[in-house]
DNA sequence: TAAACACTTAAGTCAATGCTACAGTATCAG
DNA sequence: CTGATACTGTAGCATTGACTTAAGTGTTTA
């Protein structure tokens, strides 16, 4: 019984440059396949591709009407791996501070000169 | 001429949940490559592997004294992901807060009911 | 109705990943 | 000096990833 993990597939899924060059391009609003596809070096099927990946990691959304599919940012993907971050460096300033305040402890002669 | 990519390798890095668990670990202070392994259902050779990963990520430090090699986390990397992370959140904030003020504006009647 | 558009799907190729097993190489402890 | 520790390095192998080409499927436009 796996559980399902967002983190792995929303990191994996920012990994690629092509992919992030998407989700920049979202970040300032919504736009088409094809909108997300002309900058990049690329045919559109691997565009479509990317957008599979995107899609499936909760990075992106999107909706086709007539013949156009719109794209547009999720913030909850982002929002999960932001917080994951903000976790590892609530611990690592704690340690740090636990260095400084030990630091202080053993030596509050003066600084070296 | 090709640019080297640290967001590309420090993403990459942290899709994996091994070694997230290895930088969920150092985030709370160094620690022996064995320490490191122990938790994890997997071999030492695969967990030195990893950690290769994330110290060509730049997620990761090691310094070898005697047999033991002490390895602990490089905050800078964690930096730049973070900064990146920052900087879509803005502009998704602010196209957020762009569609506020057009509701607002188009429609300062009354809330609906 | 015919052509152009905007995707969509399916194969197939080739390189990169994530392991394991196995065989080392330096320490360190007795 | 001998054995246990703590890694280190290299093959080999199965899987996954990032494309491409080629052949569709609905929607619009002329």
């Amino acid at each position: 019984m796996l559980q399902y993990q967002p983190l792995d597939v929303a990191f994996q899924a920012l990994s690629d440059p092509g992919r992030r060059a998407m989700v920049e391009r979202l970040s300032q609003g919504p736009a088409s396949v094809s909108e997300l596809a002309r900058p990049l070096p690329m045919t559109l099927s691997a565009v479509v591709q990317h957008l599979q990946v995107l899609e499936a990691a909760g990075l992106v959304k999107s909706q086709k009407v007539g013949r156009v599919r719109t794209c547009s940012l999720e913030i909850g993907a982002i929002a999960r791996i932001e917080g994951w971050i903000a976790e590892r460096r609530r611990f690592w300033d704690q340690q740090y501070d636990q260095l400084e305040a030990y630091l202080a402890e053993t030596a509050p002669q003066e600084p070296d000169r």
